[in-house]
RNA sequence: GGAGGGGUACCAAAGCGGUCAAAUGGGGCGGGCUGUAAACCCGUUGACUUCGGUCUUCGAAGGUUCGAAUCCUUCCCCCUCCA
C-alpha cells in the first residue's frame, strides 16, 4: 500500500517507536481505526510543544482514520510526574474545566469536524476515573500489574538507578493511563494510543493490559522529541511559550517564531509541521533557505490563524525587517502623549523591569522609527509620529510595536 | 536510628565578619558581523531612582556585632556513609 498513514507518520519524521509496526500497518490499511492521544490540561492553553501531536491527529483524519482527543481532567488533578522535578501545582477544579474548554478550541481549528467519521471524539479521563472504586480497581486491573515488570520501564528504572526517590502515586499514574486506554478501547473500539517518547513506558503498559484484560491487540506509537539545532527544547522563546491561542500570542509574534527557525531544523519542521506534500518539500528545500523560512511561517500561520492573518503576518514582516518600514499589522498599544519612553514599554509589555529598559536603552537596543533613543528621558509625543500617524518602538532588532498616541 | 556533608542569583558553582548586589562558567538580553540563521567578538544580567543614591536578596526564624551570605541557636529540606 503506498502512502500509508504508517509510511507518511515516517516520512514526516513523526516516528520514534512502535509497539507492532508491521501488523499496526497491515491492521491500518485494512480498515480505519480509532485513535487517541492525551493532552496535559494544566495550562490555559496548548503551545507548540503539543503541536507534534495535534499534526499526527491530522495525519490520522487525512488517511480516513478518526482522532480520539483525551483531555485529561482525572489525570490532571493528579499530575503526571514523569520528569518533573517540583510538584505541580495543584490546579482548581474550575481552573481544569475552564482549561479543557479552551484547549478543545485549539483541536476545532486543527482539525476536521464537520465529516462525522473524521471528527475528533472528546473524552475528558475524570468522567470514569471518579467513579473508580479502590477495591474493585486493584482486583480487576492492579492485579494485571507486576511490579517486576514496572520497574523494568525507563521511566521507572532511571529514577531508581539515580536514587531520586519515586512515589507510590507516580506508579498509580501510569496505571490510571493504561486504564484509560482499557477504557477507550471498550467504549470506542480505540486500537492505538500515539504520545511523544516520554509516554512510552504508560502507553506499553496500556497495550499489555487491554491485552490482558480483554485479549485484544492494540497499538502504541511514540513521536521523538524535538530538540533543536541550538540543543534546547522546543517551544520557548524570549517571551515565554508560543501559544497555540491568539488571545495569548497574536499571529505575527507565531509567525516570527517560525521565520526565525535555525537553518537546520528548516527542512524538519517543513515536514513535520507543514501540509505540503513530501514532494513538494523535496522542491522547497533546495530553494532560498530563507524562503524556506518564509514558507514555513506561512503554512504553520495559515494553519492556525488563517490565511488572510498569515498572509498580514508576512507583509508586516517584509514591510519591518526588509524595506525596514513601520509595519501597519505590528501588535499595536495606545499611550497618552508626553509618556515617557520607559513607561510607554512598559505599558506595551514588552519589558517588565524599568531597569532593564535603562540598561537596553544605554546598551543602545531601543529605537523609535528607526533612531537610536539615546536617554531615557525621552516622552513620546506626537512630533514623533510618522506620517501613517503612528511610531514605530523596537527592542532589539526583533521586537517591534506599533505606538498610537491617544 | 547513628556519623558526616550541604542548601548562595535563571542554572551550576565560589565566597566563610566589612572592600558583597555577591568571583567564575553556562543560559538570557543588547550591540557588532550577517541573512530576522549559525559561529564568532564586545557589552550587560536584583528592583526602584530626582543618577546623588535608596530598598530587598545568600533554605526559614531568631540572636551576637558598629557591621553577617559569612559567627551562635532553633527549625525545615537535600545528599553520602553506617545500621
Amino acid at each position: 500500500m503506498e502512502n500509508s498513514f504508517l509510511k507518511e507518520f515516517k516520512e514526516r519524521e513523526y516516528f520514534n517507536q512502535c509497539t507492532n509496526s508491521e501488523e499496526l500497518e497491515q491492521l491500518m490499511n485494512k480498515k480505519k481505526i480509532k485513535a487517541y492521544i492525551g493532552f496535559d490540561c494544566t495550562a490555559p492553553s496548548l503551545h507548540v510543544g503539543s503541536l507534534l501531536q495535534i499534526m499526527c491527529l491530522r495525519l490520522l483524519q487525512k488517511h480516513g482514520h478518526q482522532p480520539i482527543v483525551l483531555l485529561g481532567g482525572g489525570t490532571t488533578r493528579i499530575g503526571d510526574p514523569s520528569g518533573k522535578e517540583e510538584t505541580r501545582k495543584i490546579l482548581s477544579e474550575k481552573q481544569i474545566e475552564k482549561n479543557i474548554k479552551n484547549i478543545e478550541k485549539v483541536f476545532k481549528i486543527y482539525l476536521k469536524t464537520s465529516n462525522p467519521k473524521l471528527k475528533p471524539i472528546f473524552v475528558n479521563n475524570y468522567k470514569w476515573l471518579k467513579k473508580l472504586n479502590y477495591i474493585k480497581f486493584l482486583r480487576e486491573i492492579g492485579k494485571h500489574f507486576t511490579i517486576n515488570k514496572m520497574l523494568s520501564f525507563d521511566s521507572v528504572k532511571l529514577r531508581l538507578e539515580r536514587e531520586q526517590s519515586l512515589s507510590y502515586m507516580e506508579f498509580n499514574y501510569m496505571i490510571l493511563q493504561a486504564y484509560d486506554f482499557l477504557e477507550l478501547n471498550k467504549t470506542e473500539n480505540c486500537l492505538m494510543q500515539i504520545g511523544g517518547s516520554d509516554q512510552w513506558g504508560n502507553i506499553v503498559n496500556g497495550v499489555d493490559l487491554v491485552k490482558r484484560y480483554s485479549s485484544k491487540q492494540v497499538y502504541g506509537l511514540t513521536t521523538p522529541l524535538i530538540t533543536l539545532a541550538s540543543g534546547v527544547k522546543m517551544g520557548k522563546t524570549e517571551k515565554g511559550a508560543v501559544w497555540l491561542d491568539s488571545k495569548l500570542l497574536s499571529s505575527y509574534d507565531y509567525w516570527q517564531f517560525w521565520r526565525n527557525t535555525d537553518d537546520r531544523d528548516v527542512l524538519k519542521f517543513l515536514k513535520m509541521f507543514t501540509d505540503l506534500e513530501i514532494n513538494r518539500i523535496d522542491v522547497i528545500k533546495n530553494k532560498d533557505i530563507n524562503e524556506q523560512k518564509i514558507i514555513l511561517a506561512n503554512e504553520a500561520t495559515k494553519m492556525l490563524h488563517g490565511k488572510s492573518e498569515s498572509e498580514k503576518a508576512e507583509k508586516t514582516a517584509k514591510k519591518t525587517f526588509e524595506d525596514n518600514l513601520s509595519g501597519e499589522g505590528l501588535p499595536s498599544i495606545n499611550v497618552k502623549e508626553n509618556i515617557n519612553i520607559v513607561d510607554a514599554i512598559i505599558l506595551s509589555k514588552l519589558q517588565n523591569s524599568k531597569s532593564e529598559i535603562r540598561r537596553l536603552i544605554k546598551g543602545r537596543g531601543i529605537k523609535i522609527n528607526n533612531t537610536i533613543v539615546e536617554n531615557d528621558k525621552i516622552e513620546i509625543n506626537k512630533n514623533l509620529l510618522n506620517d501613517q500617524g503612528f511610531l514605530k518602538l523596537s527592542i532589539g532588532k526583533k521586537k517591534h510595536i506599533k505606538v498610537i498616541i491617544n
